[in-house]
DNA sequence: AATCCGTGGAA
DNA sequence: TTTCCAAGGAT
C-alpha cells in the first residue's frame, strides 16, 4: 500500500469517527435495520429517507415483521419514495430471512447476496456495517471520492469501473475499521467531496488527494451522460361515481411487473395520436420538447389551470373513450377537460392530461344494446361514447347487473359487477389503504381538497 | 452492456 | 429553467 494510501484510510477513519452525522440507522447495528436503511438509500438521499425510515422501522420492526405483513402495507409505506420494486424485493428477501434463516440475518457474505434486492454494494455495507467484515461498499459517493484522490479517469458509468474501484476500496480497509471506514468514505461524498463543490478546503485527506493536486477535482470523476427520458403523453380519466358510488372516483391497480408494479392509479391509456407520431417520424430532442410544450398550454402550476385547444380536447375524449373500451373493457364518457400533471420517471416523462368522465351503462331493453346510463345511444352521447357502447358485447354478468340495477339504472346508476377485477370506486378514506405514485396522489387530493 | 425501475433537492 | 444525480439492482 502506498503512503497516499496509508494517509488516506488513516485520516478518514479519524475525521468519520469525529464527525458522523447521527442518523437513525446509526442507532445500534442491527443488520436488519441496516439492511432496511441501505436499500431505501439506494438512489436516494438521506434527508428524503428518514421520515420514511422510522415510519418503516416502526411498523416493521424485525425482519419477521415485515416477512408476515400483507404487501399492500409495505408498498403503502413506501408509497412516494419510488423504485417500488425495492419495497417487493425487501420484502421477499425478509421472507427468505424468516424461512431459511430463523429470522437472522446470516453472518454471511454469500448468504447476504442471494437475498433478494441485494446486490454488490447493498451485500458490502451489510457485512461491513453491521459484522464489520472487510467486505468493499462501493456505491456513486465511494467512486467520486476514490475517482478524484487517486485521479482515476475511467468512466464511473461503466461497470467494470465499479468492479475495478471494489478492489481499490477493498485494499484500503483499515484492519478491524471495515463498517466506520466504508460509512466514512460515503460520509465524506455525501458532506464534503460533493458531485459539485467539492470542499477540498475542509477535506480531511486534501493534502495528498491527486485529483485536486492535477487541478481536476471538477472534472472528476469522468461520467458518461445518461439518455434524456422519453416523453409520452397519457390520457387520464377522472370517472365520478355516480347513485351507489356517489362522491367516489374510479382507480385501478397496476400489472404485477413492470412500471409502479401493483401501485394503484387513474385509469389512463397512451395518447394514439402520440404514438403515431414518434413512430413515423422519430423526433429529435428539441421536437419533442416543442410538443410537449405545445400542449402544456400556459399552466400556471395548478393542476387545473390550464386548457388546451378546444379540437385537441375533442380527440383526446375521442381516443381515451376508444382507447379504454379496446385495451380494458371499460367503457366511460368523457365530458370535458379537468387538468395536467407531469410526472419524470428516470427514462420517461409523462404529461398526464385528465377528463372528467361518466361510468355506466344500462341494457336498452328495446335494441337489446348497452348504453351510456342516461344518455343512451343516439340520444344525445358522444358519437366515440356511443360507438363503444354501441359495440360492447355484453356478458352474463354484464346483463344480470343492469338487470339487477333496473329503474336505477335509467336514472345514472350503473351496473357495478361489471368492472375488470382490477378497478375499484374509492373515496378520500381509502386513500389510506391504496399505495399511489406521486402524480395521481397529486391529483386525487386536489380533486378532494 | 444497455435498459428498465421514481422522486425530489440543489445549483 | 434545466441539469444533474442520490448509500443500485434486476434483467
Amino acid at each position: 500500500m502506498t503512503e497516499a494510501a496509508q494517509y488516506f484510510s488513516r485520516e478518514l477513519l479519524a475525521w468519520y469517527r469525529a464527525n458522523k452525522r447521527d442518523l437513525p440507522w446509526r442507532m445500534n447495528r442491527d443488520p436488519y435495520r441496516i439492511w432496511v436503511s441501505e436499500v431505501m438509500l439506494q438512489q436516494t438521499r438521506v434527508d428524503t429517507v428518514i421520515p420514511y425510515y422510522n415510519r418503516f422501522m416502526d411498523k416493521f420492526p424485525t425482519a419477521a415483521a415485515l416477512a408476515a405483513a400483507p404487501e399492500e402495507e409495505v408498498l403503502k409505506c413506501w408509497e412516494g419514495l419510488g423504485y417500488y420494486s425495492r419495497a417487493r424485493n425487501l420484502q421477499a428477501g425478509a421472507q427468505e430471512v424468516a424461512e431459511r434463516h430463523g429470522g437472522v440475518v446470516p453472518d454471511n457474505k454469500e448468504l447476504v447476496s442471494a437475498l433478494r434486492g441485494v446486490g454488490p454494494y447493498t451485500t458490502g455495507a451489510i457485512m461491513s456495517i453491521a459484522f464489520n467484515r472487510p467486505e468493499p461498499a462501493v456505491d456513486g459517493n465511494v467512486m467520486r471520492v476514490l475517482s478524484r484522490y487517486f485521479c482515476l479517469e475511467e468512466d464511473i458509468a461503466k461497470p467494470a469501473t465499479r468492479v475495478g474501484i471494489e478492489k481499490l476500496a477493498a485494499s484500503l480497509i483499515p484492519d478491524g475499521a471495515a463498517g466506520d471506514f466504508n460509512q466514512g468514505l460515503m460520509e465524506l461524498g455525501a458532506l464534503v467531496c460533493t458531485p459539485k463543490s467539492p470542499g477540498c478546503l475542509t477535506c480531511p485527506v486534501m493534502a495528498h488527494c491527486e485529483g485536486r493536486a492535477a487541478g481536476k477535482e471538477h472534472v472528476l470523476p469522468i461520467k458518461t451522460k445518461a439518455k434524456p427520458p422519453r416523453p409520452e403523453r397519457r390520457l387520464a380519466a377522472l370517472v365520478i361515481g355516480t347513485g351507489a358510488h356517489e362522491g367516489k372516483i374510479l382507480v385501478r391497480q397496476r400489472p404485477d411487473t413492470g412500471l409502479l408494479a401493483r401501485m394503484w392509479e387513474l385509469p389512463h391509456v397512451l395518447d394514439p395520436q402520440q404514438s403515431d407520431t414518434v413512430k413515423k417520424k422519430g423526433r429529435g430532442a428539441k421536437a419533442k420538447a416543442a410538443e410537449q410544450a405545445e400542449l402544456m398550454a400556459e399552466s400556471a402550476g395548478s393542476v387545473a389551470a390550464a386548457l388546451p385547444p378546444a379540437a385537441v380536447r375533442e380527440m383526446q375524449m375521442d381516443a381515451l373513450c376508444r382507447t379504454l373500451a379496446a385495451e380494458e373493457k371499460l367503457l366511460v364518457r368523457p365530458t370535458g377537460w379537468w387538468g395536467e400533471a407531469e410526472h419524470v420517471f428516470s427514462h420517461i416523462v409523462w404529461d398526464v392530461q385528465v377528463y372528467r368522465a361518466d361510468y355506466g351503462f344500462v341494457l336498452d331493453e328495446e335494441t337489446d344494446e348497452f348504453a351510456y346510463a342516461g344518455v343512451g345511444v343516439g340520444r344525445g352521447a358522444s358519437q366515440a361514447a356511443a360507438e363503444t357502447a354501441a359495440a360492447y358485447e355484453p356478458n352474463g354478468a354484464d346483463r344480470e347487473a343492469a338487470g339487477l340495477f333496473g329503474d336505477a339504472a335509467v336514472s345514472g346508476d350503473h351496473a357495478a359487477e361489471a368492472l375488470p377485477s382490477n378497478y375499484r370506486w374509492i373515496g378520500p378514506e381509502d386513500m389510506r389503504e391504496l399505495a399511489f405514485p406521486n402524480v395521481f396522489l397529486r391529483l386525487l387530493r386536489e380533486y378532494w381538497i
